[in-house]
DNA sequence: TCCTTATCGATGCAATTGCATCTATATGAA
DNA sequence: TTCATATAGATGCAATTGCATCGATAAGGA
């Protein structure tokens, strides 16, 4: 990390960035738990996990997806379990590890999820911006990803 | 919030919004870290309040600029009295509030704060995309910003 | 004036997060 | 095999956040 200093145009587009993200995940979060649902991080591991299938998936995997901190997927994952939402299997060639699915109640809640997050997207994005306009945005912020994050 | 799916566009875009203010902010409050100064929302509070200057603001000012929560902000300005780095002075027209002025220690923090933000800024932004593209992220972000929110 | 309601800011308590570390198993070198 | 090191995941404890609510002052109508 050098120490110049940014371009006008850098921290303009950075105090957009920040301002906006957060503006739209508290949109979201506001609206899920005015549903009475849970917030994004539990839609985050379920949508992996059903993506995943019947194989499931282990943490240390889920770790990279969902861009969170080891203890917070260890300790997401057991609140996940607790609501029945998951269930943790013993890996055969892995003593330490274990492998975590998806159960039906995971994906009828994820489902439920959906509809709101689903909608907020469409209200927070797709009613502002033209498809070109989503397809520019997202091309420029994949440009911004660390060049050893792939996808 | 209608109850409509969003295009394909809108959730792709939505995606990389996510994971990208995510990476990015996790980046450079690691490089704060590092440098063993405070987090981004002190720089934050710091900024606003060397804005405005000595005549300082109201703690319900901050609220709106810094988009923190009421009580988030309480503590936040607590913290930062502790530390020096502002003063809260009674104002005379209303017994229910205060100002807020930053002290000289708070414009050296903030300084101090800045080398190593603006660096983050520079190498995670102004390197990786033109003056140009920047400007265009920054419109395409500030059409996503809430019609009430002005600026 | 009196009373109701709104606003400003703080705070008790529960939930979550961050940090450091722990236990257990796996891996690999000697 | 044996020991040192690495990896998977959990957890104790402190700090922070979220929620609800509080105390205090303001504002506005009867």
């Amino acid at each position: 990390m050098t120490r110049r200093s940014p371009a006008p145009e850098a921290v303009k587009a950075w105090g957009r960035l920040m301002r906006v993200s957060r503006l739209l995940v508290e949109k979201t979060e506001y609206a899920l738990k005015a549903a009475g649902l849970p917030p994004l991080a539990w839609y985050d591991v379920l949508h992996e996990l059903a993506e995943a299938g019947e194989g499931g998936l282990r943490p240390f995997e889920l770790i990279d997806r969902v861009l969170l901190a080891q203890y917070n997927v260890s300790r997401l994952l057991a609140r996940l379990e607790a609501d029945g939402l998951l269930e943790k299997l013993p890996v055969s060639d892995d003593g330490r590890g274990q492998t975590v699915r998806i159960t039906p109640s995971g994906r009828e809640m994820r489902r439920r999820i959906w509809v709101v997050y689903g909608a907020s997207i469409a209200a927070l994005m797709g009613d502002k911006l033209s498809a070109k306009e989503l397809e520019t945005l997202a091309a420029l912020l994949g440009r911004l990803r660390d060049p050893l994050v792939g996808g």
